[in-house]
Formats: C-alpha cells, sequence, structure tokens
DNA sequence: ATCAAATAGATGCACTTGCATCTAATTGGG
DNA sequence: CCCAATTAGATGCAAGTGCATCTATTTGAT
C-alpha cells in the first residue's frame, strides 16, 4: 500500500511538474487510443480502468471541456455514447507518455530488473485472483 | 497499481459492511497506540502514515468529532498538539481489526505463502528506495 | 405485443482532498 | 537580544469522489 502509494505521487508529481493532466486522464486516453475504431463506450472504458460510473462521466465531461475527446451519440443503442479520441487528445496522450515513461523508467526499470519485474507481476495476479 | 486498488477497496468493502469507519482512521489510531505514552503530535502521525498535513488535520476534526480521539495543548511547544487516543477508541481500533485482520487473511494470507510475502516486500522495499 | 426488469449514462448533494494561505510559536544568525 | 526564517497546525475555497437517484432506452418473459 506504501510503495504503490509512493510510487503513484511520484508520477503524478511529474506529470504536474509539467502542467499534465492526471494519470487517470491518460488511462482513458490510452484505452481509446488501443481500441481498434479509436472510440468506446463509456461502460467499456469503465471496465477497462476500473473507474466507477459516475466519476468517469464527471473525468469526461473535463476532458470534453478540455477538447481532448468528443462524445457522440450512438446509433445502435440510443442510451449509450460513444466517447472518441480527438487530435488534441492524441497529442496530450504522447505528451503525457513522454513524462510518464520517464518516470517509471526512473521508479521502476531502474530499481528492478526483469525477472524481479515478472516476479512481481505473478505476485500481483496471485493476489489479484478472484477480486 | 490495480492489484493495490482492487485489494484497497475489497478492505474498504469489509469495514463498511461492518459500518466501520474508513481505513486512514484505523491507520491513526494503531500509530497511536504504539506510540509508548498513547499519544502523538500530528506531524508525527503524518510522519509515520504519510497522510499530507491539511488532511490529518481534517481527519483529526472527525475522530474527535467522533470522540475517538481528544486534542490537548503541548507543554513545551505552545503551536503544537497532543493527539490522545481515548477508550473509545481503542475499543474503535480493536474492532476495526477483527474485520481489517480478516479481510487480510482472506484477500493476502489465503493466497500468496510466507516465502512469497517476503519475495514481495523485499521488492516492495526495493521500488521505494528513494522515495 | 406488452410491461416489468435491467442497462447506459447523467446529476444533485454531501463529504473528502488539494492548494494556498493564515496565525501563532519557535529557532537561529547577527 | 532581536528579527527574519522556519515550523506546527488550522482553514477558506475549489476540485474531485461517493452515493443515491433520475431519465431514457433496451431486453426479455409472458
Amino acid at each position: 500500500m506504501r510503495t504503490q502509494q509512493l510510487l503513484l505521487a511520484a508520477m503524478e508529481r511529474a506529470l504536474k511538474a509539467e502542467n499534465l493532466p492526471p494519470l487517470g486522464w491518460y488511462d482513458v486516453m490510452l484505452e481509446l487510443s488501443r481500441a481498434e475504431s479509436g472510440r468506446l463506450r463509456p461502460f467499456e472504458i469503465e471496465e477497462r480502468t476500473l473507474m466507477a460510473q459516475h466519476n468517469l462521466s464527471r473525468l469526461l465531461d473535463r476532458m470534453e471541456k478540455a477538447e481532448l475527446v468528443e462524445r457522440a451519440v450512438h446509433a445502435e443503442d440510443a442510451r449509450g455514447r460513444w466517447v472518441i479520441l480527438t487530435a488534441k487528445g492524441r497529442a496530450m496522450q504522447a505528451a503525457m507518455w513522454r513524462v510518464y515513461a520517464a518516470a517509471l523508467q526512473r521508479h521502476v526499470g531502474e530499481k528492478i530488473d526483469d525477472e524481479q519485474a515478472s516476479q512481481l507481476s505473478d505476485l500481483m495476479s496471485r493476489l489479484t485472483r478472484g477480486l
């Protein structure tokens, strides 16, 4: 818990120092850019990021205001919406990744080697089993 | 990050299901009970729990209102305060521990063995180095 | 075909957190 | 000894989160 808290804080600090938005924004943009069509429905982002529905809804409000994503109506399911990454969003994602990747390298990559990383990954998946 | 998020959420859920306060309250009470004199100054709790100063200040407000801690003036340093665990606080700490320990057992103890736990602990301290 | 139940997403309200700043007290350099 | 710098802690305000609820739409059992 402590290690995670410290590492996460270090990442957020790195981003903030460059006047970039918090990691949560990156997570959303990453998922959108990973999607074949470059767009996802809110509930799909929800599943992938573990964000709560109402929090995502509001994060999307902010991201939309910042013009990083757009919301569009969904033809097949009129309850739903598409969330679409804009060009500005892609640029922001890239800008964040530069900083984020460097911080990951410094705080993780340089501290454990590949074998330790896979040990860690194994332990984490054990702990996650059933959650 | 994900594993931590899921585990923490599981712990908080367990507490909430028993109408107990969040883990942060437990952390404060644990540190207080660990202190020889049964009391600490806010900044000491701050160091031990990694909580931000203003957040702790407000958490103490809430805990004081719930009569789990008391604040008293500090004789040697008039800027400071003592935070003292009340009897009610000790009882609450014990009540939370029952639930917390059970959740830890279920979500951690049953999922990894002692060797894996010490591997994990080793990895975490590597990652924390310098933070 | 119909209507209750389920699903997608938004929103009002209370609570928590972050940030900056404030007051009061202490410390340390000259 | 004095005053600037530092430290302890509190607090006003803005932003984010949790919770419950709401609307709109879709689904599925009859």
